[in-house]
DNA sequence: CTTCCACCGGAAGTACCGGTAA
DNA sequence: TTACCGGTACTTCCGGTGGAAG
């Protein structure tokens, strides 16, 4: 009887407390804890920079540069949190707005995000953009206050955008008569800001913050302080944490990674009903964790882009790898099998493109001399059959 | 050294959608 | 309601190109 699943189900895992986690929120990405181990220089560099605006100085604008997982994003926030709590026993006005620009990802709902935690309500559509910024200097200067605007992997906005915002950021303290604002730029490319107009990267760079990578030790510090508070008494050994590290260092010291591994890693184990998370748990979180991500990228696809992968699929059965031509060729058929209108090999050269970059196939264009320059697709071999299960079209 | 393949990928434009302001 | 606005998906057009073959 499926109720008696259900009644299983609840009996085994409310009734009992968990005997894995006593807190998983903890090992949650996006949670910031109360300490930051080895991350106290950056911070401090960070706190001293931006404390002037508690004395109603514009602190200097910072750039922040580190590859994904170093703890930019937590120390930002965290800095700017705590300075933002202290404010009004100072007498200060100060106010912080985080936009991840890689999620929000066009100039008009950056700003409007940022405008937002000014309390400003934006629609999401159907003001021009200089319509918005216009409120939104009249409503800094309205308040007065000193606003910090954390401006997350900006190095994917302006790839998108162009630096045009970044300019007006920059700059719109020109433009306030009560109000000042700070930027507080994090980008994870260091190439990138060679890039930029000249004056934005002289303005936005006025301090520089590099955020070196986490090494095995440091991982497994972080997440033995986490583990502590995440997991019950004796569920997880500093042996299995020590294997989280290890792994999540080989990519180039990835906390967040390490986090996400220990997480699901304990989660398997509680399925499990095991009594402690062990390095097997471990080495499956891996592959679950990749694999989960695959699968659902792939399930949402749209109609076309997923007969496209589909067409490459079937290339890559028969052959091991594929051109843009001969994928074209395969998904024209495929289209029109399936009753619908081919779109043209520009766009599908387009799709392919995103294919890649979505981390399904592996694209790359190649030269081959006399025989013209294409793209080379491949998918990695244990991919076949999950992407096959993911696009049933 | 030149040729020339089989595309790449930028630019500009169209159509449409979901939304707002007046 | 009409007139916009921004974003996305797509098309058309086209100059550009790495390197094997000649």
């Amino acid at each position: 009887m499926n109720s008696d699943i259900i009644e299983e189900i609840i009996s085994s895992r409310l009734r009992k407390k968990s005997r894995i986690f006593k807190n998983k929120e903890i090992l949650h990405p996006d949670y910031v804890p109360e300490t930051l181990p080895h991350r106290e220089n950056e911070i401090r560099r960070l706190a001293e920079i931006l404390v002037v605006a508690l004395k109603g100085e514009r602190p200097s604008n910072v750039l922040i540069y580190g590859l994904t997982g170093t703890g930019k994003t937590a120390v930002a926030k965290y800095v700017a949190k705590k300075l933002a709590e202290k404010a009004p026993s100072l007498n200060a006005r100060l106010l912080y707005a985080y936009v991840n620009t890689r999620k929000v990802d066009t100039t008009y709902r950056v700003i409007a995000s940022i405008a937002s935690s000014l309390g400003l309500r934006i629609p999401s559509t159907g003001i021009a953009i200089s319509e918005v910024y216009r409120r939104y200097i009249k409503a800094l200067d309205n308040w007065g206050g000193l606003h910090i605007v954390i401006l997350d992997e900006i190095d994917y906005y302006v790839r998108r955008e162009g630096d045009d915002l970044l300019y007006k950021l920059v700059r719109i303290n020109e433009e306030l008569t009560k109000a000042r604002v700070a930027i507080i730029g994090i980008t994870n490319d260091i190439n990138f800001v060679e890039n930029l107009d000249p004056r934005v990267r002289s303005s936005l760079g006025e301090e520089e913050i590099v955020f070196p990578p986490y090494d095995a030790e440091q991982l497994f510090d972080i997440l033995m302080q986490r583990a502590e508070k995440a997991f019950q008494p004796g569920a997880v050994s500093s042996k299995v944490i020590s294997y989280c590290a290890g792994l999540a260092a080989r990519e180039h010291g990835d906390a967040r990674r390490a986090l996400d591994l220990l997480r699901v890693a304990g989660e398997i184990a509680e399925r499990e009903g095991a009594e402690e998370v062990t390095i097997e748990h471990v080495k499956r979180a891996s592959i679950e964790l990749e694999e989960g991500r695959i699968y659902r990228a792939a399930s949402t696809l749209p109609l076309h882009p997923k007969l496209v992968l589909k067409a490459i699929i079937e290339l890559v059965k028969e052959k091991g790898t594929g051109t843009t031509g001969e994928v074209y060729n395969r998904y024209f058929k495929l289209s029109l099998e399936y009753g619908y209108e081919p779109l043209t090999q520009r766009r599908i050269s387009e799709i392919i493109t995103q294919l890649d970059m979505m981390g399904l196939i592996n694209a790359v264009v190649v030269s081959r001399g006399r025989y013209g320059k294409t793209k080379l697709i491949k998918i990695r071999k244990e991919l076949i059959d999950l992407l096959e299960g993911a696009i049933k079209i």
